[in-house]
RNA sequence: GCGCCCGUAGCUCAGCAGGAUAGAGCGAGCGCCUCCUAAGCGCUAGGUCGGAGGUUCGAAUCCUCCCGGGCGCACCA
């Protein structure tokens, strides 16, 4: 896939430059709407007006005669104050004939820090849409050249760990049936609440629940903690996310990370111990140089009480990933379903290179905004300005359930697990009623239910709230994940076919083959040639939705030409048309398949072959 | 009250480093399987881009104010 735009552009600002003007940074280049002439265009002649105190349209012929020739461009056209661009399809074809490759290598590296979820219960669907989000932009900024290290938080040391581990051994109950762990210390936890909530029952529960707290702090019960987390895990591998390393909450305060980092902001003018008002006695962080505009920009690091607030250990973190503290120690943790190793922080392990990133980006929702922003003042602090400007915080909104806030207590959620139960079955049926002789409708079925939820996460722009209903979330219709599956599936279908004809979509074209494109496969080649950017901007942001109506479009684009008639015929058939564009045909579709089986990867769909 | 985010078609949403008659999907109506998978395609209807000012040749997009909704403002996170 070659870049049509870029020697467009260049082609411009030699014009420019010929008129005696400099051109500006970025010349504007965009595909020509619907039902306008040429391909590409430029409003560029609106923006020259003011310099060359002209009317925009005159500055469009002026500048079209004062054009190099263009690779590929048939015509110029001057569209009142747009220059529009009409390339030969064949230009366009071949440029788009070779499937899309990575980027380049960028220098430095990005932690994506997602999941994270508290290690005391099952994954509901808020905490999925971090998931699909994590995991989709750690794709996408990988293929867009990153390095790129996935982190896993896990708050072993946290209130409500402790409270399913208390519950569990409060209730001596063994998990049901096949029912799996995370549900089963999920199910104790609440029952706990319940208990919790009974008169008087507060303050007798309490201390057991401290000293499971004490025991999780010195690490005694990892073990437990694991039972709870592996099954988790399994999860997240289902949905297809997967990590480089887990970073267990104890492994760092252990180390003595906490203290460290302390000690560095102890040593700056704005983290002091108060002698009097409120904050007496407390380690505070007054962020106000840095986040103005705050009625009390006061924050407790260390209470009065001598424990660390959560923001303390998450500084603690943050300076660790971007390689000012050092001292945890790794070791292999398993395999995941890809075959990507899984490392995690442990007491007994070795030193490795994991942190050190040069950008971060952390997945947690806008609620946590607040915090966040603390993370960024900590390393201005400090003095690393330069830090601070690459946190990113990828902050999203939280998750509706049929109009309403998710709600444990109301028993208003609904777990992941059994999302993907339903979603699998859905599609299992509508496989068996669709296409009865399918040779996996498991495999299937497994591909089409993942592949609807998680593309159901990441095409809403992420600071936007997602309402989940059942029925849109499950729909395989529309703008939907099966929709791009299934025409991954039908390109697929179509090589497959060929294949078996003796047909290699792989092959060089024969000569003269470009020459047949018609109009058709210009329009489907200019869709396939706008998967760099949509990546590239993705990427920025950093965004999967950007990404994902790109793919929808290419899928609208492919889908129309699939279906293209004239006269009542069939007008873009493939495997029958005539030699030479049907293997430039046979070309088109095998990079269609190739790009749609990249795009969906990116965002963590399966592509089925068959569906 | 202070701060951040969101108000685009009946519903769910794209578009927002200013540019061409504002685009999808769902829902509604009409059509397309003797043709490579109809989980698809085509056509029709449907919009004062929350409101008012402003900047600009040009504003859904930038600025200000207002209205409506969400979230955050603990020695929680």
């Amino acid at each position: 896939m070659q870049d049509v735009k870029a020697p467009l552009r260049h082609a411009l600002k030699t014009a420019l430059q010929a008129l005696g003007v400099e051109p500006p940074t970025a010349v504007p280049v965009e595909p020509a709407p619907k039902g306008k002439p040429g391909d590409y265009g430029t409003p560029l002649p609106f923006q020259l007006a003011r310099i060359l105190k002209k009317p925009p349209p005159q500055i469009a012929k002026e500048l079209a005669s004062a054009l190099p020739p263009i690779p590929g461009v048939r015509e110029v056209i001057p569209v009142g104050g747009f220059l529009n661009f009409a390339y030969d399809p064949a230009y366009l074809v071949e440029a788009a004939s070779a499937p899309p490759a990575p980027f380049p290598r960028r220098p430095g590296k990005v932690v994506v820090e997602h999941t994270s979820v508290n290690p005391n219960k099952e994954l509901h669907i808020g905490h999925l849409r971090n998931v699909a989000l994590g995991d989709a932009v750690a794709r996408i900024l990988a293929y867009a050249g990153f390095e790129v290290e996935v982190e896993n938080y896990i708050d072993d040391t946290g209130r409500q760990a402790a409270e399913s581990l208390f519950a569990i051994d409060r209730y001596g109950e063994a998990p049901g049936e096949g029912e799996k762990y995370d549900h089963y210390a999920g199910r104790l936890y609440v029952r706990l609440h319940q208990e919790l909530g009974q008169e008087g029952k507060k303050a007798a529960l309490e201390p057991g629940i401290r000293a499971v707290l004490k025991r999780l702090e010195a690490g005694e019960l990892r073990n437990e903690i694991e039972k709870i987390l592996r099954a988790q895990l399994a999860t997240m591998w289902r949905l297809g996310a997967e990590y480089d390393v887990l970073l267990w909450e104890s492994d760092i305060v252990r180390e003595g990370l906490l203290n460290k980092a302390l000690r560095l902001l102890k040593a700056t003018p704005y983290v002091f111990e108060p002698e009097e008002g409120k904050y007496r006695g407390a380690l505070v962080f007054d962020t106000s140089r840095f986040i103005p505009g705050l009625e009390d920009p006061y924050l407790v690091l260390v209470r009065s009480d001598g424990t660390a607030t959560y923001t303390a250990k998450d500084i603690a973190l943050q300076f660790w990933k971007m390689g000012l503290l050092s001292g945890l120690k790794f070791r292999p943790y398993g395999t995941q379903p890809s075959g990507r190793p899984l490392f995690t922080s442990h007491p007994e392990g070795e030193p490795m290179p994991f942190g050190r990133a040069t950008a971060t980006i952390n997945v947690i929702d806008v609620r946590q905004s607040y915090p966040q922003q603390v993370l960024k003042a900590a390393l201005s602090a400090l003095g690393r300005e330069d830090l601070a400007a690459h946190h990113v915080h990828l902050a999203y909104e939280t998750v509706l359930l049929e109009g309403r806030p998710l709600s444990g207590r109301k028993g208003h959620v609904v777990s992941v697990d059994e999302l993907i139960q339903e979603a699998v079955a859905r599609a299992r049926s509508v496989i068996a009623e669709k296409n009865p002789d399918h040779p996996d409708p498991e495999l299937a079925a497994e591909q089409v239910g993942i592949g609807a939820i998680r593309f159901a996460m990441v095409k809403t722009e992420p600071r936007r709230q997602i309402d989940f209903r059942w029925d849109q979330a499950l729909s395989f219709e529309g703008d939907a994940g099966p929709y791009l599956q299934y025409a991954h599936a039908r390109a697929a279908s179509i090589l497959r076919k060929a294949r078996e004809k003796g047909l290699d979509p792989a092959a060089p074209l024969p000569e003269g083959a470009a020459a047949k494109a018609t109009a058709y496969e210009a329009a489907l080649a200019k869709a396939l040639l706008g998967f760099p950017e949509a990546v590239e901007k993705s990427a920025a942001e950093p965004t999967p939705h950007l990404l994902a109506a790109h793919l929808l479009d290419l899928a609208a684009a492919w889908n129309a030409y699939y279906n293209a008639k004239e006269n009542g015929q069939p007008a873009t058939p493939v495997l029958t048309a005539p030699e030479g564009l049907r293997e430039l045909r046979l070309r088109l579709v095998s990079v269609v398949k190739e790009t749609l089986r990249q795009g969906l990867a990116l965002l963590g769909v399966p592509a089925p072959e068959v569906m």
